[in-house]
DNA sequence: GACCATTTAGTTGTGCGCAACTGAATCGTG
DNA sequence: CACGATTCAGTTGCGCACAACTAAATGGTC
């Protein structure tokens, strides 16, 4: 089906290598539209989009952080995150607050509401598990793959990028 | 690191099924979002975002085809394609022309510009591998379980939805 | 203390992705 | 032939992601 149309012995032609791009890069990016789509469904009841689901559950974690804090583990820079906590906030989940020491710094704080979708967030993680039809130790084998990968990733994106920062 | 923080023995409580749902689509999330890095700075010489490179390599593999025919295989609906053929239109890249036989389709046809951007893209396969730091068996191995993932996804979302069509 | 570089959020603009919808062409069935 | 259902492309609206920028606060150095 996807198997190479090259003949036996013939090392793979340039054609060959746009095959494979397409097929490789694809099929990471169709996993992730797909596990976008999973998450759409099972977090409607929420009213939360995933990269909003991301953000409560740091929260829900870690408790009350600045903006930036949010940003490094989520690898997401203020363009993207302000506008999401500025929706969380309008949904009554989470309140913003001006660091009294460092006025640059805004603190995300959860309010009682957005606390207590915890509660209603904890079946999730099983509906995601069985969705995916891997069990505990598959998935930790495929974390820890794209986990190299992305390292490896952006440390060639910084490179690649000619005199990168 | 990410290891779990509970007591040996304990059976892993709610809050480390929340950690761990973290940790998996969020790795998935992540590695997505890398690769499109990387891709963002190897086809900014063709002038290309990754989702047109994708329809490039299908029309360089197959030849004009109807935006019916490319969204089957990219997996986008014409929401997401009909605007980005129209910019890969407005680039000189393609052509769009209503199918003599049946007025509702389009066909999406290589201009001359559009086949000879392939002679260029044929380093960027060879780029994008050495920048997962990976070997082709590596990748064949990821790309299998990943579309394993998607398929099993899929069908979840489906059913999830309720009544699903 | 004045000045400049850095840090932190936020804003703007562009493109992707998807749901929901529109409109035109086609097909099927009576 | 007529009429209703379906197919196909496109549009609208919303949210995410990111580059490039702005604005305010902070820190370091002379």
């Amino acid at each position: 089906m996807t198997a190479s149309p090259t003949a036996p012995g013939t090392p793979a032609p340039d054609a060959d290598w746009l095959r494979l791009d397409r097929q490789i890069c694809f099929s990471l990016h169709a996993a992730s539209r797909a596990f976008n789509g999973v998450y759409r469904v099972i977090l409607k009841d929420l009213g939360l989009t995933y990269p909003q689901y991301l953000v409560m559950l740091v929260l829900w974690e870690q408790g009350d952080l600045p903006v930036k804090a949010l940003g490094e583990q989520l690898r997401l820079d203020s363009g993207t995150l302000s506008p999401l906590v500025k929706r969380l906030e309008t949904a009554g989940l989470v309140r913003r607050e001006r660091s009294a020491e460092d006025e640059r710094s805004v603190r995300v704080h959860l309010t009682e509401e957005g606390s207590q979708m915890r509660a209603r967030a904890l079946e999730v993680p099983r509906r995601i598990m069985s969705a995916t039809g891997f069990d505990l130790a598959e998935i930790g084998e495929l974390r820890a793959r794209l986990d190299q990968l992305t390292t490896a990733l952006d440390a060639a994106a910084r490179t690649e990028a000619g005199a990168g920062r």
